[in-house]
DNA sequence: TGTTGTCGGTACGCCACCGTATGGTCCTGG
DNA sequence: CCAGGACCATACGGTGGCGTACCGACAACA
């Protein structure tokens, strides 16, 4: 049973759909509306124009992200290897397309938008203190720690972004690989 | 002294400029006719339509991507390592940021176009393909060597993703680091 | 029962872009 | 000198998106 009347959050909701589908240039208030089945009539009732609902999603997803990666990063008794772990299988592969398609688009987006590229620094920052203090936990100079990081994140987006084409097992065997190469701890090969 | 006549190259030249600025969704006849001081008159004498020029540039950068691959990756008598590091250091900072803004560009348009998607992926084997002859070359195995291949192309393109915020001596260092992760050989820490 | 606020529909003007039709201006060969 | 082609300008209709003005429908509540 749906609500019968929409609000903020089902718009940013189709926002973050069209985002993750076509890139902001998707996120269109009269394409939203069509999705949502209404009008625009009622998009202008709950936003003043198209730059509000985008700063909205920016926000939004800015908060969202900081908060998700502190719950990852954070380890009551686990092992920070264990923790990377896990973020590296969160993100990685075929889990969670939706989430990747939404970071990839927002990284798009950042490539032209101050706005947003401010955003996706701070995200950044978060997250790359975060991975760094992991790796720091395993003993890691500063600066060694902070490149691992580096790669660690640079790998997740990339492999976001390379094209998968056929093979799947080759590519599943490489995944493990290159865990075992960004993580060490187990035999590193 | 320019031509004083337009050609197909001229507004596949523009084309990739748009591209780079501001993605496929910027590549807009009628804004490459504004920039080259002429109007569409000319556009639609050396072109049939739009989809006719996006599809001139999906050929043109796999041809020259292809050939730019194998050009950097085969060794005439160098060390592989050698030319894996060129590789990195061509692809991989702040050189070259036309060429990144590029590729990001056409792996973002990939995500909601099957032709560019193919395309990408072209490129993308072939490229697998040089790397991992690269690291067999170094004496790893089919399956090592792919996973290296892997993780060094997701590295690149990934790290042209992540926002650099400041601090740019850390980042320096840090991808120093990387280097030496991604290509083993020196001392690896 | 009337009032007020919430939510959405309808209709309009505006602008950017696509593609077409048609004409104009050179340059070149005969 | 002129015929034809290469190259570009101009003007037009069509579409899709933005934002606004205005108008209901409906619920809560006094």
């Amino acid at each position: 049973m749906e609500a019968k009347t929409l609000n903020r959050e089902s718009w940013l909701s189709a926002a973050f759909s069209a985002l993750a589908e076509g890139g902001v240039e998707q996120v269109r208030v009269e394409v939203l509306a069509k999705r949502l089945k209404v009008t625009k009539g009622s998009f202008y009732w709950h936003f003043r124009d198209r730059m509000e609902l985008v700063e909205a999603m920016l926000e939004g997803w800015k908060v969202g992200r900081i908060e998700a990666i502190k719950m990852q990063t954070r380890l009551d008794g686990w092992a920070p290897a264990d923790r990377l772990r896990d973020v590296l299988s969160l993100y990685g592969g075929t889990s969670n397309p939706r989430g990747m398609a939404i970071e990839l688009a927002m990284r798009d987006w950042a490539r032209r938008d101050p706005r947003a590229a401010e955003i996706v620094a701070e995200v950044d920052r978060e997250r790359l203190r975060c991975v760094t203090d992991l790796f720091t936990g395993m003993g890691l100079t500063s600066d060694e720690a902070f490149a691992r990081a580096y790669l660690f994140y640079s790998f997740i987006f990339g492999e976001g972004l390379l094209a998968r084409s056929a093979a799947p097992d080759r590519f599943e065997k490489a995944r493990d690989i290159c865990g075992r190469v960004l993580v060490p701890g187990d035999a590193e090969g």
